[in-house]
DNA sequence: TAGCTACTTTCCATATTGGAAAGTAAGGGG
DNA sequence: CCCCTTACTTTCCAATATGGAAAGTAGCTA
């Protein structure tokens, strides 16, 4: 059934953005990854901490010009549960005729 | 931006399940509904609630052969929001914003 | 009126989310 | 060398949500 594979790691909005930016462009920094999901530092760490823990992402940390820079990116396990939650959404969703909203 | 479309009465995967089902089938009844989330009586029925309560669902309560059915469906708007939501969802999955302009 | 079916609501425990603020780490300035 | 700033991270705490059991309500039948 397709709740079997809806990933409650991936369902708050927050962290389904994270993933999806992550699969999109295969690494974001801490600030932009913020940014995206407009949270405060102390949520964006903490959503950042619960994909690391599920072993779906992982933290660069850089000195960039001297300056401290943490980047995520997927793991292949990230990128696997990040599909199958998708595909799952996909499964939930379609077959309703919303393809295309009109 | 696309969380901004993103709704959290239909976050919830069972109620996001439910809602889908309505768009889909035009009308499901609670046992129905309660069998696809996999919930018990008490929870079928607040979700049910949560929908109700968003004005996106309408419950119809009949008595056929005897029995008490009740089954529910989308609303106008519980439609208008379901299609949002996806689009909003998809909009995410897919790293475009590509939002339908309105 | 009692009993059954079909939900609904209440009670309660657990979990999650969010922000503020304190804490930690690394580098630059004085 | 110490302090300050930047860049997160962790702690603390309040608010909310979710879930099930159990009690409650309503319509029907016998």
């Amino acid at each position: 059934m397709a709740l079997s594979s809806i990933d409650p790691v991936l369902t708050p909005p927050a962290r389904l953005q994270i993933a999806a930016v992550l699969a999109n462009a295969q690494d974001a920094d801490f600030a932009r990854l913020k940014a995206i999901i407009g949270a405060s530092d102390s949520v964006t760490s903490k959503h950042l901490s619960a994909l690391t823990d599920a072993g779906y992402a992982v933290l660069h940390k850089a000195s960039i010009d001297g300056r401290q820079r943490t980047s995520a990116s997927l793991t292949r396990a990230g990128r696997k549960a990040f599909d199958r939650h998708v595909a799952a959404l996909r499964a939930i969703v379609d077959g309703s005729t919303t393809q295309a909203a009109e």
